[in-house]
DNA sequence: CGACGGGACGC
DNA sequence: CGACGGGACGC
């Protein structure tokens, strides 16, 4: 059967070698390699000779990927000829002329949004000399796609690394690249419409966005059919960082950095598929303090600073304008702004803030003084109710057991990146996803110190004004996904139900 | 109350 | 230059 040959993938040897070579002696020269499952050696029909072509069949990759390394080109019997191995190709596609060398070599993972190439590397380095690992981004935000490529130089490390590395990654041997044939899908996301807005009112994802959508069209000179924020950020935030921040709701279309970098602070426009989404991001973003002690400022676009934004010049609404790729427009104003930016800008925010809250609009529960930003050292309540400690690196995930959490938030979730931020303080956080319209999620670290340290710190507490539950996650439902009904040993399984 | 995702590379 | 058998579906 076919799927037979192929289940490990890459665990059947194609050898070329005299047409006298027995099965003994094949069984002699390669049974060391580990469990071979089926020798054929090929023959013609109608004389029964052997063709000088052999099957050997091993019961994982990485045997069958020692097997050749070692033993191409030796020979198997006093005087014969050095036998030729190879890994063979699935019987549909049978002999090739194009013989993609990376097939052997490269795995495709998942890894975690928020995992880097270095992590991964730490992580994978233990199966073998890496050639490269790879994070698959979205090319002009930098984000983090949620998987990568990894390459050895050797398939003995690869198959391993395949057979080995953490269920988590989910490793398949990777598709070859494509060829280049394809002439122009061009795919122009020009308006960035594509991406759904799952937002508002009739999504049922909750209200918290429904009550904002409104408040900031007075005196804002924002599209008619999107949202342009302004913001001023600390220069130490990377594109990829920035994307993170406000692609906190659906609808994200376009970031440009603007020129001009104000005292150690950048400024970009954003521009949102729809103004709710713009009046989301801006009221959750602006005063956000990130990096510690640097608060971003998010304002809409259209009032009192137009006219230091050099890119989209004419100040006002171009409405459905198109994406600008990501460049410095060095020429202009580039010093110019002074203290007189920040204070306008402050002054603006100041005043939408209290625009929003006179307004009363937002779900959150009344602001009452206790959100005084009267800040001794780096602790802010709005961000997070309970004193933190400081950021930690990330953990890729492990061979080792992992513990999770389930969090619940009211009236909805934090952002993304408010969420890692935090949770990656009590250390060893390997990731933390969050369901699809809901406000729960899941949190997990490699360690159970960690784990518990944010149960008994931040349960019940509240973060970015959301009231968020803490808890050890259920286990997830046995016998839901198809990799573990495809590692499922049904006689184990009998065995233990029967008893 | 509040429970289980994600998947392809500038040749 | 070098690519695909044998066995066989239900206790």
């Amino acid at each position: 059967m076919s799927e037979l040959s192929a289940d490990p993938p890459n665990s059947r040897l194609f050898i070329l070698c005299g047409k006298t070579v027995t099965d003994e002696e094949l069984h002699e020269a390669f049974d060391k390699y580990g469990h071979i499952k089926d020798i054929w050696i090929v023959k013609d029909r109608n004389t029964m000779e052997s063709k000088g072509v052999v099957y050997i069949k091993f019961s994982k990759s990485s045997e069958a990927a020692l097997a050749q390394e070692e033993m191409n080109g030796k020979t198997l019997a006093a005087g014969g000829k050095p036998i030729k191995v190879m890994i063979a190709h699935s019987r549909e596609q049978g002999s090739r002329f194009d013989d993609d060398p990376e097939r052997l070599l490269r795995l495709f993972i998942l890894v975690p949004k928020a995992a880097s190439e270095e992590q991964l590397e730490e992580y994978f380095k233990k199966f073998g000399d890496l050639d490269y690992v790879s994070i698959v981004k979205n090319k002009t935000s930098g984000e983090s796609k949620g998987v990568a490529y990894v390459k050895y130089h050797r398939a003995y490390h690869a198959a391993k690394a395949y057979e080995e590395c953490s269920r988590s990654y989910k490793a398949v041997f990777a598709r070859p690249r494509e060829q280049k044939n394809q002439s122009s899908i061009d795919s122009n996301d020009r308006m960035g419409f594509s991406a759904p807005y799952n937002g508002p009112p009739g999504g049922g994802s909750g209200g918290r966005w429904g009550a904002g959508s409104g408040m900031l069209s007075s005196g804002s000179g924002s599209p008619a059919s999107g949202g342009r924020l302004i913001a001023l950020l600390h220069s130490s935030l990377r594109d990829e960082q920035i994307y993170r921040l406000f692609d906190i709701c659906p609808g994200l279309v376009d970031i440009r950095p603007q020129a001009n970098r104000i005292y150690g602070m950048q400024k970009v426009l954003v521009d949102y598929n729809c103004h709710a989404a713009a009046v989301h991001a801006c009221e959750k973003l602006n005063g956000f303090e990130y990096p510690p002690n640097y608060r971003i400022s998010v304002k809409p676009y259209g009032s009192s600073m137009d006219e230091m934004s050099d890119g989209g010049g004419a100040s006002g609404g171009l409405l459905g304008h198109a994406p600008v790729k990501p460049e410095v427009n060095g020429s202009s104003g580039m010093t110019t702004i002074s203290n007189t930016e920040l204070a306008t800008l402050t002054a603006a925010l100041a005043k939408a803030e209290t625009i929003i809250k006179t307004a009363g609009l937002g779900t959150q529960a009344p602001t009452s003084g206790l959100l005084k930003a009267s800040e001794a050292d780096t602790f802010d309540q709005t961000y997070c109710s309970v004193r933190l400690p400081p950021p930690q690196p990330l953990a890729a995930p492990t061979d080792e057991e992992t513990f999770r959490l389930f969090i619940v938030c009211q009236p909805g979730l934090p952002s993304m990146y408010a969420l890692r931020d935090i949770f990656g303080r009590f250390g060893n956080l390997i990731e933390v996803y969050t369901l699809h319209g809901k406000n729960c999620g899941y949190v997990t670290y490699a360690t159970k110190e960690s784990s518990d340290n944010a149960i008994k710190t931040l349960h019940l507490q509240e973060v970015c004004g959301m009231r968020m539950k803490v808890m050890v996650a259920e286990p997830p439902r046995p016998g839901v996904t198809r990799s573990d009904r495809k590692r499922m040993r049904t006689d184990e399984e009998d065995r233990a139900s029967s008893s």
